[in-house]
DNA sequence: CGAATTTGACCGGCGC
DNA sequence: GCGCCGGTCAAATTCG
């Protein structure tokens, strides 16, 4: 968490080592500029005064916020603990479940679209109404709070209270990882160590950035499709969907081939997520926390930057800091004048 | 020149 | 039956 900014640290706007009180530094000013210096150091003072006290009490309010944060963290932190218990004690169950009881539905999926979309509808979104217990592991909520509602995933995660069919599960896995990108960069490119290519691109309904549908390049029988769109929610967030598991092994991250995808693939948003398909739950939980915590990262320089903005046009709509600003600046622009001119 | 990407067309499933 | 929508194909284009 970021809190420690929040929490007692110097704001980085205030040091703009601008030494407002330093008559003695200027040299060859106008009497016009004295008089009005004379009047501003009265006016200042009352200025500065009221400044410290407004200083203060952002600073006290800052202070209780901080506070507040950290018990929201605290109470996060009991919260994902409780669920990760709930979660351990339903996957137990589940666990249990399955081994007395023989997975029944051994019926054919229909189609293969119908199994696409039944394990999509699973993996991503929450526009079907599914039981709230539908995401498992703490991992995949701490991305639900990151991301937002719509992101609430499962990926290919047996649901304790749902009836699960084995077959659709298992022949074409779904996983879903959440990339942070930079929002300039427009190329739908996750550099995840394999290759792939583009085979498409849609705009789909429920989003606004087009869809891109990419396939395993990098063995010829490869199965496995990607499907990369941005976050309806966060433009900055690429969510990418793997289905299926690869027949080759992971190639080497660095170079793979030397053609386009690779210079794109290199160009293009950073990677925090798992291996594809054959994924272990607890890896890409552990990656979803690390994605979050990237996402938190850059909120927090959102929020920072937000923060330094809104400083700097409070500042600016002062008149006296205008014209300590104007003042401090004539002077060192008259120190660093050479005495020849 | 070959390979990758783009993009409009087409196909099949699904809901009304 | 029809229209919508997601997914895929394949010709055209781009790029190294």
């Amino acid at each position: 968490m970021d809190e420690q900014w929040m929490i007692g640290q110097p704001s980085p706007t205030l040091s703009l080592g601008l030494n407002l009180g330093r008559p003695t530094a200027r040299r060859a000013v106008t009497t016009k500029v004295l008089v009005e210096e004379d009047f501003m150091s009265v006016k200042k003072s009352h200025e500065v005064e009221a400044l410290e006290a407004e200083l203060r009490r952002v600073g006290e309010e800052n202070r209780r916020l901080g506070e507040m944060l950290r018990a929201l963290v605290a109470k996060y932190g009991e919260l994902q603990g409780k669920v990760t218990g709930m979660m351990a004690a339903a996957a137990a169950t589940q666990q249990h479940q399955s081994s007395t009881t023989s997975e029944g539905g051994s019926a054919a999926s229909p189609s293969r679209k119908r199994v696409r979309s039944d394990s999509l509808e699973t993996a991503g979104g929450n526009r079907n109404p599914s039981p709230p217990l539908a995401a498992a592991g703490s991992g995949q909520f701490a991305v639900t709070v990151a991301v937002g509602p719509d992101q609430t995933e499962c990926t290919s995660v047996h649901e304790p209270s749902k009836r699960v069919r084995a077959d659709e599960c298992k022949p074409s896995r779904v996983s879903k990882s959440y990339v942070h990108a930079d929002p300039a960069d427009l190329s739908l490119v996750v550099k995840d160590g394999y290759q792939w290519r583009k085979y498409g691109q849609k705009v789909t309904k429920d989003n606004p950035c087009p869809r891109a549908y990419f396939r395993c390049s990098f063995a010829p029988g490869c199965p496995v499709k990607k499907k990369v769109q941005r976050s309806a929610d966060d433009v900055t967030v690429l969510v990418a969907t793997y289905e299926g598991d690869h027949n080759h092994g992971q190639p080497a991250a660095k170079h793979e081939g030397g053609k386009k995808s690779d210079a794109s693939a290199s160009a293009g948003a950073s990677v925090r997520i798992s291996p594809p398909a054959p994924v272990v739950q607890q890896l890409q939980h552990h990656h979803q926390q690390q994605q979050q915590q990237l996402k938190q990262e850059a909120a927090a320089e959102a929020e920072r930057k937000n923060l330094a903005e809104q400083m700097a046009a409070t500042l600016t709509r002062d008149p006296g800091f205008k014209a300590a600003l104007v003042s401090a600046l004539s002077g060192r622009i008259l120190e660093l004048t050479p005495s020849g001119q």
